[in-house]
RNA sequence: GCGAGAGUGGCGGAACGGCAGACGCGCUGGACUUAGGAUCCAGUGCCGCAAGGCGUGGGGGUUCAAGUCCCCCCUCUCGCACCA
């Protein structure tokens, strides 16, 4: 054993070792319980990986190879979300191609977790993009449709007239383009795809229940599904003898103080509807609100503005006219688009109707009996007024009486009405997965690609520029669109939408029981035997969206029958961001990342790993600071010294102390709790203490398991030095192969313990005795113990509380 | 605006309602050294010579006992955006 910790020269040995022993490769293994620990399935980006995202990869390693040595079989890979944007925006910026960047990328990614000592199974590396892949993206895609979960619909998308394609929402600056930053975005409407997420939502919902996530991650989820109960209800257009407008409320008890309607600029209504006097007032309204950039909508200052179109709706309840507005604040993608205004009760209908005029009914009066304030709405329940039959109803009565109402007058019913939208699954982009749909020149219309043509090919596509008509740069490959349909054999063209890449993510942790199956997505019974994951690590900017998607796929694979779980990630837990030292995120341009690389190479991979698990709580932001690497490389040394003395010494079977043995146990159980509870920062504390301790010792005062159990411990966290201890100790086998030692409960034990002495709540003795002293006795010594005695006084105590082990506290 | 989370030494952070500041960084002193940005030893919340007192963003409260529980306020971070 060398004299120095060198870990340039032990860490490239030990990996090619352990690639030479195949080490990692994930074996079936009948009868050990199995461990399905998965990462956020991440994007290859050029940048490489900063020691941000190891915050992420290490500790999920630290887990994968703790429950490997506590006897799981551990299933542990990684893959590529290798299809979107930032490759595709690279390709038209600098002209390097996504089929060659991005397998360089990943490369360079593996390459990356390689040397941070990380142990996947290479074996089922997986990459969205390819097409052994992205074939059962479009199998699942078929599935969707096949089941009525996928439909078209026309949508609206932001577009740059100068780029002459489409703009994803992060490509829109301050309204105007990316490329183009004095070119306004306008919005362009095109047919796409969607997926019907919406009737999943009350699955999605109640499933939430059930899982151990973050609880801030399923409010988001809560939230974002927005479930809320309400009616729908329509009321006649004055004038319009056929024409309705139909709403959605959550207070159908204030229909009464409904003074006016307002639609969305949007809505097809309103050019039905509006009087000839009020035509022009209103298309200059509605083609304003609809150029306004998602910044100027999203401003909370902005007054509230509308538009009368001139015609009148019926209030069937007060038997009067009311007039039909529009305005921007009303939108078209929530419940019907049309709303009933009670400006008594509501605070947004309250101001527009007095910028406005309108009339305020007041129709809920306080619980207490006083009068609704006068200067702003009164949204809360309290009791109805002014309302007819309503009169005198508590809110939650008037509610049901109106909805009863409804239905037996066929004008509503109660609904329920979501927040979350569809999911809009269409990009016009090449650098995804194609749609697997053809468009028949003849009868047959949308014609899906059938299963066995699958995968519809990428085509190589050398220097694409966009269509110029909406459409994804495909359209200008006539070999990939001139096609012929499937079922009649005439003329058709494919679509050339791709997939959101959000698809290619919502069954990736699937593939992995089986990455390399071919006839289907998955083995059947790998992912019986793996499914569902045991611990998904991510971070929480992807609370909804992925993890929604993911679960809805899920389900519905469920409801086909092709899994039996419901839920593909029961445990859930979110990294902290790692922000750079100078307070912001770690990004290129900042010039402010920190590349493992550069750690590895100054300090060692090891000392890379235990400050990313030192540095703080695994699931809490934290600043980087490199001197903490420094630190944690110092502790290596100590724990290297401290093993060689051992093993230069001949590893002596020796006669340690007991309180040496207990020390060790109690470390053991420690560093085992917290391992398990992912709070590495403390388990860490815990063996540096240990160590503190220990490395004061002769070698003869040390045993096997003193040493052993340390190295062991240090394994799963710092493999590389502990596989060279572990050898040095003299194991023929890999210490990643060993075996968790466990800790004895007795021998972890306290002995003595330290009991201390509160006067009035403030602490004035404290007394070494023996574990599960009596209150008596603890009392009889504290009684006796001058500095209590001092604090007394002549005084005597009036009550005493006994926490055994703990404390004593006197009440004088 | 709504929702969520967080405020503890010079710094990162520990702490089942029960010894606040574990562990580490930094700093101070010392040892060993030609040298030290190495290693080892000691010290290190604040005030105080000491006894002791004061201390977990601020203010109240519950309790024998509060960083921890309750109420009000302040600051910061993140997420969402007029959801009828």
């Amino acid at each position: 054993m060398d004299e120095r910790y060198d870990p340039k020269k032990i860490e490239p040995y030990w990996q090619s070792e352990w690639e030479r022993a195949d080490l990692y490769r994930t074996r079936e293994a009948p009868g050990r319980p199995k461990f399905y620990v998965l990462e956020m399935f991440p994007y290859p980006s050029g940048n490489g990986l900063s020691v941000g995202h190891l915050h992420n990869y290490v500790p999920c390693d630290v887990i994968g190879r703790y429950k490997r040595m506590t006897g799981f079989n551990v299933l542990h890979a990684m893959g590529w979300d290798a299809f979107g944007l930032p490759a595709e925006n690279e390709a038209l910026l600098r002209g390097a191609h996504p089929t060659e960047t991005v397998p360089r990328y990943a490369a360079n990614f593996k390459r990356q977790l390689t040397i941070s000592g990380c142990a996947y199974d290479w074996s089922r590396e997986i990459n969205s993009s390819s097409p052994e892949y992205y074939r059962w993206t479009q199998w699942f895609f078929l599935m969707l449709l096949r089941r009525g979960l996928a439909y078209r619909a026309t949508g609206s998308q932001w577009w740059c007239d100068k780029c002459r394609t489409i703009l994803a929402n992060e490509q829109v600056v301050n309204g105007c383009c990316w490329r183009h930053t004095d070119n306004p975005v306008t919005k362009k409407d095109l047919e796409q795809w969607y997926i019907k997420i919406t009737g999943y939502a009350d699955r999605l919902l109640e499933d939430l229940d059930g899982i151990d996530w973050p609880e801030p991650i399923k409010l988001m989820q809560r939230n974002w599904i927005g479930r809320s109960e309400g009616a729908e209800l329509a009321f006649p257009i004055t004038g319009h003898p056929k024409k309705e407008v139909r709403f959605f409320t959550t207070r159908p008890d204030t229909v009464f103080g409904v003074s006016f309607m307002v639609l969305a600029p949007e809505h097809p209504l309103v050019a039905q509807i509006t009087s000839g006097a009020q035509r022009a007032a209103v298309e200059r309204y509605a083609s304003e609100a609809r150029r306004q950039s998602e910044i100027e909508r999203m401003s909370t200052v902005k007054e509230k503005t509308g538009v009368f179109t001139g015609a009148y709706a019926h209030n069937v309840f007060t038997k009067k006219d009311i007039p039909i507005w529009i305005a921007d604040y009303v939108l078209m993608g929530y419940g019907t688009g049309a709303i009933m205004a009670a400006p008594g009760e509501d605070q947004r209908d309250f101001e527009f109707a007095i910028k406005y005029g309108l009339e305020i009914p007041r129709v809920t009066a306080p619980a207490d009996g006083s009068r609704p304030p006068a200067d702003r709405a009164f949204p809360e329940h309290g009791i109805a007024i002014n309302s007819g039959f309503l009169d005198g109803k508590k809110t939650a009565d008037a509610l049901r009486a109106v909805c009863d109402f409804a239905e037996r007058n066929g004008i509503g019913k109660p609904t329920v009405s979501y927040r979350m939208r569809d999911w809009l699954i269409s990009r016009q982009r090449y650098w995804g997965c194609p749609i697997p749909i053809v468009y028949c020149k003849n009868e047959c219309g949308i014609v899906p690609v059938p299963e066995d043509q699958l995968p519809v090919r990428l085509p190589p596509m050398k220097d694409y520029q966009p269509s110029g008509t909406g459409r994804s740069p495909l359209a200008n490959v006539p070999e990939f669109v001139n096609t012929t349909c499937p079922k009649c054999g005439g003329p058709a063209e494919r679509e050339t939408d791709t997939l959101d890449g959000f698809a290619c993510s919502s069954w990736y942790f699937l593939r992995f029981a089986s990455p390399h199956e071919a006839r289907a997505p998955f083995d059947r019974a790998a992912v019986d035997y793996w499914l569902p994951v045991d611990l998904y690590v991510g971070g929480a900017e992807h609370a909804v969206m992925h993890l929604l998607y993911a679960r809805m796929w899920t389900k519905v694979m469920f409801d086909a029958e092709l899994i039996s779980f419901q839920e593909p990630f029961p445990v859930l837990r979110n990294q902290g961001v790692v922000w750079a030292a100078d307070g912001q995120r770690m990004s290129k341009s900042k010039g402010n990342v920190v590349t493992p690389d550069a750690m590895i190479e100054k300090y060692g991979a090891d000392a890379l790993r235990l400050w990313e698990l030192f540095m703080g709580p695994f699931d809490e932001d934290t600043k980087w600071n490199e001197s903490g690497v420094a630190a944690t490389e110092r502790f290596i040394v100590r724990v290297w010294s401290w093993v060689r003395r051992y093993v230069e010494a001949g590893y002596p079977q020796g006669a340690p102390s007991e309180q040496t043995i207990h020390r060790a146990h109690k470390t053991l159980r420690a560093v085992t709790v917290q391992i398990e509870q992912m709070r590495f920062n403390t388990a860490l504390a815990a063996m540096m203490e240990h160590l503190n301790y220990v490395a004061r010792l002769e070698p003869t005062a040390l045993d096997r398991f003193v040493v052993e159990s340390f190295v062991l411990m240090l394994a799963p966290m710092a493999p590389y030095v502990s596989e060279e201890l572990w050898r040095a100790l003299g194991h023929s086998d890999s210490v990643h192969l060993a075996t968790w030692p466990v800790f004895d409960p007795a021998l972890a034990h306290e002995d003595t313990v330290t009991v201390v002495v509160q006067v009035n709540g403030k602490v004035r003795e404290r007394l070494q005795v023996a574990a599960g002293t009596s209150e008596d006795e603890v009392k009889a010594l504290a009684l006796s113990s001058d500095a209590v005695k001092k604090h007394l006084g002549d005084k005597t105590p009036r009550k005493f509380i006994f926490i055994k082990d703990k404390m004593l506290s006197v009440v004088v």
